[in-house]
DNA sequence: ATGAAAGCGCTAACAG
DNA sequence: CTGTTAGCGCTTTCAT
């Protein structure tokens, strides 16, 4: 029969069986390193179920109905990984009904009754706070996040609150900046400091919602003559690339994207074969990495060797 | 009929007419920017054509094979995009067979007829390779590649050659080097050139297979002393945004990958519709994106905020 | 014009 | 235990 030579048609076994053995993934964009490495876990975690994977984009609240409807209602797909951009919640309870076929990701469904794998952003913004504070001895901070409303920043923000107040440091309004997330956002903001820096002999410490906006704040600063980490210590989100090839090397918060994908997959998954039945709530911590940028000179966690780099850049200002 | 409630269903549909609306994309690997913009161009482009796309990793010639199989045989797509590591040649004469539904990317399948979309890498080697001595006045010249045998590097190398030999400078097989494509290869490598710049005062152009390794010679060189692009002028491959925000900014060869994912995707619709018979063979340049890295005081290509960046980053050595 | 029926390739249920 | 059949939801063809 299989005797090597027979291919049985996928969609008619999936008309027949009425399921597809396919999952969607649905995100804001598929631009970045960060995508990237969440695609790889869930690739890798379909293949392990033996399923495959169909990506699309949805940049709003319209298309990302539309492609709900069109995947699930449509059966192109069993169930959907979705990564929402900025979803209005009547919209979320809306999908609801899709309770055994959907799971939505980085965003808190709060009680409506679905799958839901989440990041810890405010604990993850308060953790790097501390950092700032404790271990790069910051005594003035400063907060740059993505565009105001943004889920992932406004619970940095609240981590970064959370933080300050915890150690009983001022986080003035004045000191919270918003921004597109773009390296050259980081690089005008970074300026705005640097007279300030110059200013009070006082350590400052930046807290950037990515990678780019850091590394911008970073060289603003560096040009202007600053030390890092002495005169401002800087960490930034994500983890990456970047962090680990720039000058001096930055300290950055790593969300464990690729456990993320995999997890999502596993989760739907089984879902799917019925082996769960209630809603599962599932919360990942960040790391921190730290490097250079945070890592003062008398720091015990320095790794050596960051450390050579981050002493031999301070020598070129 | 369709008052505003009737989805159709997509595998009764796809069982019915022989066709499924959905295109696979088998990339080698799904990290780092370069494939996420691929994927965008393949996205938009499936967006208006009306199809879906599953996206699938295979690392091996075997789980290529294997892939090709189960999607296209077992009918879970009607066509597919292939990017390919290394093909072996009579594997790839083997797929011929999907002449109608198959579309090599970024590898040449010669006489083959099977549609094809290359990046012209040997030309993009020779321009890089040009700018590195016209433009940026280098005297001595040295390569570095990813693996041997990559078919990237390969012919980035052949135009390297080929730039060479147009202007009798000798491109000594010493000064040809091989890596992983990383950071940290790229660094080792430039410490080792660091002593024979600091020697002879003539000065070098390297030409880095891509932004990581350009990226990890430069910050080498720096390190020991030397003025970029004074000393040694750096160009990279892939323009992606690590070449924006390092210092001094790194020039690199831009492949227009979002065009080419859009294109792929016309072209395989195009013929799955049966509006072109013929296989198409349809290269791209890559484009050089000019900065501090490669750009001298006097050159009048020099972009003015750029030579800013450059010149105070010069100051600071 | 509108409506009934056949069949796409598979699996599961049933009959022999 | 093996072989036949019904039916998944759609489109297309054919008959009314």
């Amino acid at each position: 029969m299989h005797a090597l030579q027979f291919r049985p048609n996928r969609q008619a076994r999936a008309l027949t069986l009425r399921k597809t053995d396919t999952i969607g993934l649905v995100l804001p964009d598929l631009y970045g390193e960060f995508y990237g490495e969440l695609m790889r876990g869930v690739d890798q975690a379909a293949r392990e179920a033996g399923v495959h994977v169909l990506i699309t984009r949805a940049v709003s609240p319209e298309e990302e109905r539309a492609t709900v409807e069109e995947l699930l209602q449509g059966g192109a797909v069993d169930g959907l990984i979705f990564l929402v951009s900025q979803f209005e919640d009547n919209a979320l309870s809306d999908l609801a009904r899709f309770q055994d076929s959907l799971l939505i990701l980085d965003r808190d469904v709060g009680n409506i009754e679905l799958d839901n794998v989440l990041v810890d952003n405010r604990d993850a913004g308060r953790e790097a706070t501390l950092h700032l504070i404790r271990d790069a001895g910051a005594e003035s901070l400063a907060f740059i996040g993505g565009p105001e409303g943004n889920v992932d920043t406004d619970n940095r923000l609240a981590g970064f609150r959370d933080a300050c107040h915890e150690l009983g440091i001022d986080s003035s309004p004045e000191h919270i900046h918003y921004s597109d997330y773009s390296y050259e956002m980081g690089l005008a903001i970074g300026e705005s400091y640097s007279s300030l820096i110059e200013d009070d002999g006082g350590r400052w410490g930046f807290i950037a919602a990515n990678d780019n906006l850091a590394r911008g704040v970073m060289e603003a600063l560096v040009t202007k003559g600053a030390a890092i980490p002495h005169d401002a210590a800087i960490i930034g989100f994500d983890d990456t690339e970047l962090a680990r090839v720039v000058r001096p090397r930055l300290t950055s918060m790593r969300v464990p994207l690729q456990e993320i994908g995999r997890t999502c997959v596993r989760l739907l998954v089984d879902r799917l074969r019925g082996l769960r039945t209630e809603p599962a709530k599932m919360v990942f911590k960040a790391r921190l990495a730290q490097r250079a940028s945070t890592t003062i000179d008398s720091d015990p966690l320095q790794n050596t060797q960051e450390n050579e780099n981050a002493s031999s850049s301070q020598e070129q200002n």
